[in-house]
DNA sequence: TCGAAGGTTGACGCTGGGTCAAGGTCCAGC
DNA sequence: GCTGGACCTTGACCCAGCGTCAACCTTCGA
């Protein structure tokens, strides 16, 4: 005959965990000695590690206490059913240790992967921090959004990106967040800005395609980029004046 | 902008998570538009996805909320950790797979190997499930007690084993427990186990080794015996009488 | 204009035990 | 025979990480 703490150790659970057992009537509570210690037998034991084995299986207690008495053609069907819930578990945690990955390094986490691709290469292109961020961002609301919309768009841009001209347009409208308002190359880069829009205009008035793509998205690219206008630079601020001076014109 | 279900549906979780972490702290309050709802920019999903991924790893959210703010390279060394757990977490379902897997038919969960093994002679030798369990019910009681002695002498009972005339007479033995306690057999087989418990002592004698085993034994098996009395038959009753009068003599 | 859907705070509930507190018992060593 | 330490008893509160009401206000599409 067992005490409680050798019938605990034995089993490999705690005592405060067998007193848990029998106080919700899973473990059924034993003889006691003349002292009043609990004292327990083999069949205890076999009972207190078939509960062991389920409940680490994560098999909630009410249920384990219904297969303690269920028969054996039921058990054997219910520990089926625990085993493939394990297995779904395993290859659960396996998709996290991969999602897990991603977290250092990377927005493959909160993007699709071609968006996360597009950012990527604003960086090998010499992008700033503060420039890809302000894109990610954008991105995130538009996906968040318009999920379908945000990756017809993406491979517009990317087309873009193919472009050295473009390239080097983007990394100078980039750079210019830093300089001073009055900075005379502002002016040049409004022109190509202007001339730029003024093509795209002529594309997208020839591709219906593109056409619906812009008209869906600049309701929303309008509120996205208000989002981020506090966070334009007086040079940027300057830029977008001397452009609307130059469309409107 | 976003509301609260939105940003929690495009993360993939509960509201009423959302809310427990700004509650905690761990995901910083919004800003409020004009009615008192949350409005969440791409940030917060940012923040909300990192927070989700190290919570469904296992990490406690107190330690999210430190790594929220950690350096680059602490955090990466974090990460590093939590997979590490991750995979532990892994390996251990496995083993509790395995584990699982002895619930349903067998003693393995319960036993050491050789003592299940030994359960299973007997259970294909043909001896009864009652004889089988008082077996099981006495080993395990054993094992809890003197794992080691316990594995010194099932070997010497699987050597026992071995030998027709004890299989044979084990038989009996489990058989005669249906008996009436007036059956004549009862005496041959008193006659049988006297001789056997004469001869054994004669090679107790001389085996130190199994004399000692036999001598720390002795005791805690009167206790196991007596453990189980209250399950004998009235033949196994009377078969203990005729026994002493023979050994007695 | 109205009803459904979504937002707000606040409070209690749940699992599976951990962790005191305030004692009564057992046993080994002196 | 006594004492100290390990063990037992019940009872109570505490924890994470939310789920789930309740009671009320706001927004939006028909």
């Amino acid at each position: 005959m067992l005490t409680i703490k050798r019938l605990a150790e034995y089993v490999g659970v705690t005592v405060r965990a067998v007193r848990h057992y029998h106080q919700t009537g899973l473990l059924p509570e034993p003889e006691r000695d003349s002292s009043g210690y609990r004292r327990y037998d083999a069949q205890a034991i076999v009972d207190l590690i078939r509960i062991k084995t389920m409940a680490e299986a994560g098999t909630p207690l009410p249920r384990i206490q219904e297969l303690m008495t269920a028969d054996p053609a039921h058990f054997a069907e219910a520990v089926a059913e625990i085993d493939a819930a394990l297995e779904r578990q395993i290859d659960e945690l396996r998709q996290r240790r991969t999602r897990l990955a991603d977290l250092v390094g990377g927005d493959r986490l909160f993007l699709p992967a071609e968006i996360a691709d597009y950012l990527q290469q604003l960086r090998e292109l010499g992008v700033s921090e503060r420039g890809v961020r302000m894109e990610r961002d954008g991105w995130i609301m538009l996906t968040a959004n318009y999920p379908d919309t945000a990756l017809e768009w993406i491979a517009l841009k990317r087309e873009q990106l193919a472009d050295p001209a473009f390239r080097e347009f983007y990394l100078t409208y980039d750079r210019a967040y830093d300089w001073r308002p009055d900075d005379p190359r502002l002016d040049a880069l409004a022109d190509v800005m202007a001339e730029r829009l003024r093509q795209e205009a002529r594309a997208t008035g020839v591709e219906t395609a593109r056409m619906t793509i812009q008209e869906t998205v600049s309701k929303d690219e309008q509120a996205l980029l208000a989002t981020h206008v506090s966070e334009y630079s007086p040079a940027w601020i300057r830029l977008n004046e001397l452009l609307r001076q130059r469309v409107s014109a």
